[in-house]
DNA sequence: CACGCGTGGAA
DNA sequence: TTTCCAAGCGT
């Protein structure tokens, strides 16, 4: 028989299938949302951020709509913070361009910043039913497994071999069942480590487990170690008030609020560090004072170590009044401004020393 | 095209 | 505690 694959992965699909907020409903918008969150980011991480954004900017209208503020805050903790500004700037384009409507094609839809191969392809068999392939981690896990793919996963060759093979593989009209039959047998059954292959429905058809080579497969290319840098941050008081810092829309955190500081350079101490980066940020200099907590906190391609301090300007302040990236803040302000995980910790430490001190 | 970009959960 | 990620995209 023709597309076996297809057949037994959709007719498992039918009983095993997840039942996520996001399926079954017929909005290309949700769709939309629920695949931009869904990019590097776990299922079970998104749910509650997908129901809480879906609640605050339920159309593609009043995403447009809103601040960009507003919609880092939404999306403050789930990481990969340019996601956002990319959706909120392509509901914009939408709005502009499409009338409020998502556009029905995959060449059209990739053409918006924050969808690239795979969202376009799920959002285009999902939504709206065309006959196109969505190649995702799982999927690319999934293939090199029962193709027994022995070339680097992430290889333009080993790319290029998993996107023919799932293109050969669509069954025709059924492409958006399909694509997340693959994905949710991923997440479920082939697993990266320790695969369920006795209760999977292609078992027979595997070739990497006829070789016995599923815990080499995909296989992956070594990675290279990670930095461990230590930072100061600066908690600077004025009048009840605490400085944030915005920083720049590229790069590390993009658009995001923080307490200034940087990195520590060789032979430096904490408190000359902090001096320093504040007279490089702010061209005013600081006392230090009290230590303000010391946290961790690992990112992808680096570790920190940061150690935050109760500081305030010298003499001649920065002038704040104009000035597009720093503000005053009360403590009770802080929860407005979308800010990454330390920075938040820090926050919430400034909150709840304030509460105790009452 | 290789690399930068977050976070929290599991082993 | 450390390691390894998890439904990619933009440059």
């Amino acid at each position: 028989m023709h597309k076996q694959i297809a057949s037994r992965l959709l007719n498992w699909y039918e009983d095993a299938a997840r039942r996520l907020p996001w399926r079954g409903v017929s909005d290309p918008y949700a769709v939309w949302v629920s695949e931009v969150m869904l990019q590097q980011t776990r299922v079970e991480t998104v749910i509650p951020f997908y129901e809480r954004w879906m609640r605050r900017f339920p159309t593609v209208q009043s995403l447009a709509e809103a601040s960009e503020q507003d919609v880092l805050l939404a999306w403050e903790g789930m990481g990969y913070y340019n996601r956002a500004r990319s959706l909120h700037k392509a509901a914009r384009q939408v709005m502009r361009d499409y009338g409020g409507k998502l556009p029905a094609s995959r060449e059209a839809l990739i053409k918006l910043p924050g969808i690239g191969e795979y969202s376009a392809g799920a959002i285009a068999s999902i939504a709206f039913g065309l006959d196109e392939t969505a190649v995702d981690g799982n999927v690319r896990r999934v293939y090199a497994r029962l193709f027994d793919v022995d070339t680097p996963i992430k290889s333009p060759e080993g790319l290029e071999r998993v996107e023919q093979i799932a293109r050969e593989q669509l069954p025709a009209g059924l492409a958006g069942d399909y694509n997340q039959a693959l994905m949710d047998l991923g997440a479920m059954i082939c697993l990266p480590r320790e695969p369920r292959c006795e209760i999977c429905p292609l078992k027979e058809l595997c070739l990497a487990r006829q070789n016995g080579t599923q815990a080499e497969r995909p296989v992956k290319s070594a990675k290279p170690e990670i930095p461990h840098w230590t930072v100061t941050a600066a908690v600077i008081w004025k009048d009840g008030k605490v400085l944030l810092a915005r920083r720049p829309l590229n790069g590390l955190l993009g658009g995001m609020w923080e307490f200034p500081g940087g990195k520590l350079e060789a032979g430096e101490s904490l408190k000359d560090c902090l001096k320093r980066e504040i007279v490089e940020e702010l061209d005013a200099p600081i006392e230090v004072g009290e230590a303000f907590g010391v946290y961790k906190h690992a990112y992808t391609h680096f570790k920190v170590t940061l150690h935050a301090f109760a500081c305030r300007f010298v003499s001649e302040e920065p002038d704040v009044d104009g000035a597009e990236f720093v503000v005053w803040a009360a403590p009770e302000e802080l929860q407005n401004y979308p800010m990454g995980k330390i920075d938040r910790d820090i926050a919430r430490r400034i909150v709840s020393e304030r509460s105790a001190a009452r």
